[in-house]
DNA sequence: GCTAGACCTTGTAGCGACTACAGGGTCAAG
DNA sequence: CTTGACCCTGTAGTCGCTACAAGGTCTAGC
């Protein structure tokens, strides 16, 4: 199948296919003689993995490193829990800090009677206005581990050469 | 002052600084003889608005356009209050998206023992396996114009030459 | 005056995960 | 053999910064 069939299959666009072939997500296809991507069904399960998984809100890097756990059969499963906790951790994170913003503009938004000059508007006075903590200080998670994940968040990641 | 005084007084870095000018949301500042930026007050005042709507979490745009309809002090403040309860609608989409995956991620995560084998992962599994709806479908969204505001958000949005 | 060192300058590239071209080549049907 | 749908590579754009590198400026102390 070409690579547009193999787009249609999976639901995934050509210009991405390519994209995760170049960064190594996909593997190279066979080649017809003339230049043409020739793509076969185990590609077609591998990138439906893919695009369950990103659906799922996971990373390029987790995907990859689940990718290559489901290679090691015998391999204890903890490392894909872990990797799955995480994520719902990270979102759990995220959607606090979406939901204090929320509340941080609902506040600004129900301040103005929205019917006056921009002059006298409740909004952009308390923008332009000195501290008043629009958005509250952030408490730190209660998680053992979480800090010690965010910092090795930092840690600068090996980068792959583009054309090896 | 210098453009290290303004980010001290601000709490925004001198990179960030220097991006805001690049792309026009600060205005050129004056310049030493030797070069430097030399600020006054009312770069402090605006970055300062600036800085806070971007821990609102507006894009630069709004930004922008807020920053316009600000100097205009006779103008009705409608438009404003639109921007912000904009925000605060894309803000509900975007929490309820993460809320869906969060779902579907914990029902993933607890189909696991987490003590098995890769081989026996229902995890993976799940990834692997034909269509089950990960997420569920989405339903649309109730507000009158939410999805002509969506539509409009696809339209080519004229770019800016730098170095203009 | 001279030097050390803190600060500043420009320009460029990187992040994540694509997406959108341009300018050409290939393939199958009619 | 022509048409037109598909494919190829390579590059640049998205967003909002952030991180350099290589050099210039300013100020305080001697
Ligand atoms: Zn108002
Ligand atoms: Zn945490
Ligand atoms: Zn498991
Ligand atoms: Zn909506």
């Amino acid at each position: 199948m070409t690579i547009g069939a193999l787009g249609q299959a999976t639901g995934v666009g050509a210009e991405t296919i390519r994209y995760y072939e170049r960064i190594e997500l996909l593997p190279q296809p066979a080649r017809t003689s003339g230049g043409y991507r020739v793509y076969r069904p185990e590609h077609v399960r591998r990138l439906n993995f893919i695009r369950r998984s990103r659906e799922l809100g996971l990373s390029i890097d987790a995907v990859r490193e689940l990718l290559s756990l489901a290679s090691d059969r015998l391999r204890p499963c903890a490392r894909v829990d872990r990797l799955v906790r995480d994520h719902i951790h990270d979102l759990d994170h995220k959607i606090e800090g979406l939901q204090k913003l929320r509340s941080a503009l609902q506040r600004l938004a129900d301040s103005c009677r929205g019917g006056g000059r921009v002059s006298e508007c409740r909004i952009l006075e308390a923008l332009q206005e000195a501290e008043e903590a629009l958005a509250g200080p952030d408490v730190e998670c209660a998680e053992e581990d979480c800090a010690g994940r965010r910092a090795s968040d930092k840690q600068p990641k090996p980068r792959r050469e583009r054309r090896a």
